[in-house]
DNA sequence: GCTAGCCCACAACGTTCGGTTGTGGCTTGC
DNA sequence: GCAAGCCACAACCGAACGTTGTGGGCTAGC
C-alpha cells in the first residue's frame, strides 16, 4: 500500500523506488502483485512514468487512509508520546459517554479507552504508567489509594431498574428502593472482591435487596434478552448507559427513588504523570460538570465527599 | 493484524489458528513478530490461553479499524457492487460540496470521488462503466452527448473575482464583467480542448476579457500566493469553492455582475447503469435543488436549457 | 528519421520470511 | 499425581521478495 501511494504521488516507479530505497524493479513487482490481488489495473504505464487509472484514483484515498490508520495503530502503543489512555468501568456507561464528549470537544487529542478488571488493577496500571487515568468508584474501605494517586469525583450515574413488559413493576413511573425488597434483581457477572461488587454489597446490606449474581455472564445481549422475557427478573442499569436494544423486545427503564442509588465515578490519575492531555481532560471535566444535588441520592459510605 | 484480532477475540492462539486454518505455531510466530515490531507485549500467555495486555487492549480497536479500512479499500475497486463512483471537475468546487452534502445525507452509501481530465474522458468512462456519474459542463458545440448518456443541470456555480489587497478592484463590493476588460485575469492550468477551456474561451470572446492561461499550473496554493502578492493579477474562482486560505495573506472575493458568469455543472450518467445509489443521488439532487433564477447570469450558448 | 534518454517489464538468482512438523515446559483440574 | 490443554522453541522446507542484468517501447531533439 505504501508503495502504491508513493508511486501515485511520484507519478513514476523510478522515483518511488528511490524514495523507498529499493530498486525500480521491486516497485514494479509490488504494484503488479497488488494489481493481481485486486484484479484491476491501478496504473497506465507510459514512456514518461505511470499515471493512475480511474480504479487507481478511487483506490488512492482508501490506501492513504489505511496508512493513516496503521500509523495511529502503531502510535497507540508507542512508548513516550502515546495517546491518552483511559480506563472506564463499563464500555457503554456514563464514563464512556463522558469520554465521547471529550473526544467531540477535543478531536485533536488521540484517545484510547481500555477496560480493566477492577480498581486494584487500574491503580497498578496508573502507577506503572500503562494507563493515564481511570474512571472508577474509589477503593473500598480499608484500601486507601496510594499517596501518588490523586482522585476527584467526576460523574454520578443514577441507577435505574430495567424490566421486561410482564414484570410486576413494569408499569411504574418510578420505584423506591424499599419497594424493591422482595423482587429478584439479577446481575450476572459481578465478581466478588471488585469495587463494583462492594458497591452492590453495600446497597444490598443497607436496603435489604435481593441481588443475584449467580450464573455466568454471557454479555449484555443475553442479559437483556433474559430480562425482557422473564417476568420475575429485573436488573440495575446506569441511567446514562447506552443500550443496544435487542430487536423485538420491549424493555422498561424505571427511575429509582428514596433514595436514588448513584454509582460514583471518580477520575484517578498519578500526580506526576506528564501527559499533556491529562490537563485538558481535567479542564473538560470542570467545564462540563453539572451542578450536583446529593439530596435524595445514595452512595456507599466509603466514597469520599465531593 | 487479522491474526491479532482473531486471537484477541478467541482468547487463545489455538482456536485462532483453527479459525485461520493455520497451525498454532504460526499464530504464535505472527504475534511474536508483531510484538517485536511494535516493541510491546500484546498478550499475556497463560495456561488457559492468551489475554490482552493493556497495550493489547489499546491496540485492538486500531487493528479492527485497519481491517475495516482495508476491506473498504478492496471494495472500492471490486467489480460488480462497488461504491458509487463520481467524477467532479474540481476537488473543492460546488460539485464537490454537493457530494459532501450527499454523503452527510446518506452516510451509508459508499462513495468514491475521482477527478477526470475533461468531459471526453468522463463520457468514455461513464460509457465503459468505470465511473457512474460525472458533474460537468455539457459538451461544447459540435460534440453532442452520445445517445446512451443522459444529463440534467445540477448546480450553477457563480464565478467571483479573487484579488490581493493591492489590486485596483480590491475595494469594490462587486464588479461588472465590462469593468474587467483591460484587467489581467490569470488562470494557469487551463488546457485547450477541454470543455472548461471552451467555457472561458466563450466568456473572453463575448465580453472582451483578457484571460492568461500561460505558465505551468503549480497548484492552487501557488496560484493564491501569486494573486495575493501581485497587484496587477486577479483570477476567477467559483463562489462555492472552499479555499485553503494561505496563511498571512489577505485575499478578496468580489462578486461579478451584469451578468454573473455561472459555471454550469450538469450531472451525466449512463441510462442503463444499474447502480442503486444512482437513484438516491438523483433524489438528493431534486431535494436540494434551490429555486433557480437565471436572470442576470451568463452561461455559454452551447449549454442547453434547464 | 534516426538516436539517445528515460521508464517500465521480464528473467534469473539468492536470501529471507513464513509456514509446517516435532517437541518440551507450564499450568490447571480431576 | 497424572492427563489435558495451551504456548514457545527448534529444525526444516518452499514460497515470497528482493537484487542484478537486460530488453522493449515511447519521446524528444538534432
Amino acid at each position: 500500500m505504501r508503495t502504491f501511494v508513493v508511486a501515485a504521488d511520484a507519478g513514476q516507479f523510478q522515483e518511488a523506488a528511490a524514495d523507498l530505497s529499493i530498486t525500480q524493479q521491486a516497485v514494479s513487482k509490488r504494484i503488479a502483485v497488488l494489481e493481481k490481488d485486486l484484479g484491476v489495473r491501478l496504473f497506465t504505464r507510459t514512456a514518461r512514468g505511470a499515471a493512475l487509472t480511474i480504479d487507481g484514483q478511487a483506490f488512492l484515498p482508501h490506501a492513504r487512509e489505511l496508512l493513516r490508520v496503521a500509523e495511529r495503530a502503531v502510535a497507540s502503543v508507542r512508548a513516550g508520546h502515546r495517546p491518552l489512555r483511559v480506563d472506564v468501568i463499563a464500555s457503554r456507561g456514563a464514563a464512556s459517554g463522558l469520554m465521547r464528549g471529550f473526544h467531540r470537544a477535543h478531536p485533536e487529542i488521540e484517545l484510547d479507552v481500555v477496560w480493566l478488571f477492577d480498581i486494584e488493577t487500574a491503580v497498578a496500571a496508573i502507577r506503572s504508567g500503562a494507563i493515564d487515568a481511570s474512571f472508577r468508584a474509589v477503593a473500598a474501605p480499608g484500601r486507601p489509594l496510594p499517596g501518588d494517586i490523586e482522585s476527584v469525583r467526576a460523574i454520578d450515574e443514577p441507577l435505574q431498574l430495567l424490566t421486561g413488559p410482564a414484570h410486576a413493576l413494569a408499569g411504574a413511573r418510578s420505584v423506591t428502593l424499599a419497594q424493591l425488597a422482595g423482587h429478584r434483581i439479577w446481575m450476572p457477572g459481578i465478581v466478588p472482591g471488585t469495587e463494583w461488587a462492594a458497591y452492590y454489597d453495600d446497597l444490598v446490606a443497607e436496603f435489604g435487596l435481593t441481588i443475584e449474581a449467580t450464573g455466568p455472564n454471557f454479555g449484555s445481549d443475553a442479559l437483556l434478552d433474559t430480562v425482557a422475557d422473564t417476568p420475575a427478573l429485573a436488573t440495575f442499569m446506569g441511567a446514562q448507559t447506552r443500550l443496544v436494544w435487542p430487536a423485538g423486545h420491549d424493555l422498561r427503564r424505571i427511575p429509582v427513588t428514596d433514595p436514588t442509588p448513584v454509582y460514583p465515578h471518580s477520575l484517578l490519575w498519578r500526580r506526576d504523570n506528564p501527559h499533556p492531555a491529562l490537563a485538558t481532560l481535567h479542564a473538560h471535566l470542570a467545564a462540563t460538570a453539572a451542578g450536583h444535588d446529593d439530596a435524595g441520592t445514595w452512595v456507599p459510605h466509603w466514597v469520599g465527599p465531593r
